[in-house]
DNA sequence: GAGCACTGC
């Protein structure tokens, strides 16, 4: 089998998998980015050690700092010990540092407090959902997910108890880190005092110096660059294009493994359905490997495993072996392996694209960013120099966008511009974005909003809007909650809400006798009225059997799943007290719940069609069940039904249904209304 | 009779 990489035959014993020169600037553009050999040989100094004055002199002078540099150059262990040096953290003040993640917050923060030599939850501490560890008197450093300190602002919107803010990882633009860069920069306006420190990759650093220096002084903001403490990795590309690179794939790895010497090898591949792909290729290849040669030890790696799957990839290989995990883009940024030296670069990724006029999310493989490909690359220098294997042209590298499109721009806003009205944002189109998002999201968003009746008409929060913006949850979920004290059933409407809010409750194995098996045991939990009944069922049975991993195993079950379940439910349990809201049982009424879910779900209504789909009744929308809802083997009885999502695949389809009575949607909005006189 | 990248409050 033959691998036509760039510049073929220039190094390496007849090896056709040769890597592009180093001294080649146009065919190395990664390597020569991140050629830090001064630093492998004085590895145990930190090159942001020698920054630290810069990093002090430019904060005392700006407001707002951006920091470049990559993963691993010390920026979110150092900085903000430098900051608490400095005495930024005296009289009481905090210095925050975000994180997009949760695991990297509490990670973080762990290291950074044994680095202090403090106990975590003291002077170093760190606050996730479910988990605050530290201490209102004591933290000075306070690690926390971007998600969190935006919910911060909606109780204290000048977040005078912190110095500084650091938004870590800011180039990844999650939706909360952008709302939150556009809140701080409407704070700093009015408490100066707050400085700002914005951690991004190269690409995008511009773009953030720009954002903040809009409409203040220049003296205002400034950039700082920190080097890497990157091992080089040297970058080549197929000669041509290939048509299936998940083929091409395994005979890379394949090949790499007969030619090269000892490291581990990392695949990126789009999803579950190619990796498992890619794992069949290699493990028909293997009875032909030469007896001398390295053992190969395929790994898959996915959101999809359990933890117990995930851990695998972390076992070092065995002597006289090599790692191959193919993986999902849950390795670029989330996941960290050591002992990587080679990266295969599919080219792709899935990412999720949210279409406003159909209020339709579908799935879409796309091609990656430069960014996404560098930060692909460097995985494979973590520990040692590196190579990475990119499955396509460099022209076709030459023409990918500089970066993913940010997650604001292709997402469902509801949320989040509730919670931006809260906090007192009422012209949305005026507000500052980093990057807006498209003008129809935000009408879909305000319409959703005034349907559901958080606004009124002239776009100003009603008080159950008001109570809502605090609420964790979507609107139409929390609507129900607030619903449920009509219809006395609180109790379930809230395991309810807190089911629906975790994906991937049932384990779903690839086909074969053990699907078959888990949808046996799926079934032993099917309530006739449909998905959300269904649902509590399974909730119930868990905490009924002691809240057991090995119970969930045993029911095909998520046990990571459903203990989520368990801590979102009392933290709405704390919202309900709150809002004095009772939390009775329906005694078995399904009637009742079944209402109340209605009270929630009846913009997601749909009515059953002759050919055995389903058409929504806001759009006339054909609609397939899921085949993993109860629902999709029977017609719902009165020909109705409520749905909590929509998703575009192959086809649409809809998720997690319920059999309704049409006239309880009378209870609500016109739409129905309108509908019926259409079609009569 | 079908599949689902990844986060977050």
């Amino acid at each position: 089998m033959s691998l036509n990489f760039w510049k073929p035959g220039t190094a390496g014993p007849g090896s056709n998998l040769d890597r592009a020169s180093e001294k080649e600037e146009n065919v190395v553009p990664y390597a020569l980015q991140n050629s830090y050999l001064s630093i492998q040989r004085q590895q145990e100094q930190l090159p942001i050690f020698k920054h630290r004055e810069k990093l002090l002199y430019c904060l005392e002078k700006y407001g707002v700092i951006i920091v470049v540099g990559q993963t691993g150059c010390g920026k979110t262990t150092q900085l903000p010990q430098y900051l608490l040096q400095a005495g930024w953290a005296n009289d009481g003040r905090v210095i925050a540092c975000t994180q997009p993640r949760r695991i990297a917050a509490t990670s973080v923060a762990s290291r950074v407090a044994d680095e202090v030599g403090t106990k975590l939850g003291d002077e170093v501490g760190y606050t996730i959902r479910f988990e605050d560890v530290s201490s209102k008197e004591n933290t000075r450093i306070l690690y926390m997910t971007d998600g969190m300190l935006f919910r911060e602002t909606l109780v204290d919107p000048l977040l005078s108890r912190y110095s500084v803010v650091m938004v870590d990882e800011a180039h990844e633009r999650s939706v909360y880190t952008d709302l939150l860069l556009g809140i701080l920069r409407k704070i700093r306006k009015k408490r100066p005092s707050l400085r700002i420190i914005v951690s991004s990759a190269t690409l995008d650093a511009t773009k953030f110096l720009d954002y903040f220096a809009q409409g203040s002084s220049p003296d205002e903001c400034t950039i700082v660059s920190l080097e890497g403490r990157m091992y080089p990795v040297e970058v080549a590309y197929l000669s041509e294009p290939t048509p299936d690179y998940v083929q091409k794939a395994a005979e890379v790895v394949w090949n790499l493994n007969l030619q090269k010497g000892p490291g581990d090898i990392l695949v990126f591949l789009t999803g579950r359905e190619d990796i498992n792909r890619c794992l069949q290729e290699l493990s028909d290849m293997l009875p032909t490997l030469p007896a001398n040669a390295t053992r190969l030890i395929p790994l898959p790696l996915h959101a999809g495993l359990t933890t117990d799957e995930q851990l695998n990839v972390f076992q070092s290989a065995a002597p006289g072996t090599r790692k191959v995990i193919i993986s999902t883009n849950i390795a670029e940024a989330s996941v960290t392996i050591d002992g990587v030296k080679f990266v295969i670069d599919g080219g792709f990724v899935k990412i999720r694209v949210y279409n406003p006029t159909t209020t339709l999310a579908s799935l879409t493989t796309v091609p990656i960013s430069v960014a996404s490909a560098t930060q692909r690359a460097g995985r494979a220098g973590r520990t040692a120099p590196g190579i990475c294997y990119r499955l396509y042209p460099m022209t076709t590298f030459n023409t990918l966008p500089q970066t993913t499109s940010p997650e604001i721009t292709r997402t469902d806003m509801t949320t989040p511009i509730l919670q931006l009205k809260s906090l007192g944002v009422n012209d949305l189109m005026k507000f500052d974005w980093v990057s807006a998002p498209p003008a129809e999201t935000v009408l879909r968003a305000l319409e959703g909003l005034h349907a559901a009746g958080m606004i009124d008409e002239h776009g100003k929060l009603t008080p159950i809007g008001e109570q809502v913006s605090e609420c964790p949850v979507e609107v139409g979920i929390a609507r129900m909650l607030f619903r449920s004290k009509d219809m006395k059933c609180g109790e379930e409407i809230l395991t309810i809400a807190a089911m629906t809010s975790v994906q991937d409750v049932f384990v779903i194995p690839d086909g074969g006798a053990a699907g078959a098996l888990a949808e046996l045991e799926r079934r032993k939990f099917t309530a006739e009225e449909g998905d959300h009944f269904t649902l509590l069922n399974a909730y119930n049975a868990f905490t009924r059997y002691g809240r057991s991993s090995g119970w969930c195993k045993s029911h095909a079950m998520s046990f990571r799943a459903m203990s989520r379940a368990v801590s979102i439910r009392s933290q709405l349990k704390k919202y309900m007290q709150r809002f004095n809201l009772p939390i009775e049982s329906c005694e078995g009424d399904s009637k009742r719940l079944a209402r109340c879910l209605v009270s929630g779900y009846w913009r997601n209504a749909a009515r059953w069609a002759p050919d055995g789909t389903y058409r929504s009744v806001r759009g006339n929308m054909v609609l397939h069940v899921h085949p993993t809802s109860v629902l999709f083997t029977r017609k719902s009885r009165t020909g109705w039904v409520i749905f909590h999502e929509m998703e575009e695949t192959t086809k649409t389809q809809i998720r997690v249904l319920t059999e309704i009575e049409p006239e309880w949607l009378l209870d609500h909005g016109h739409a129905y209304n309108e509908k019926r006189k259409e079609q009569e």
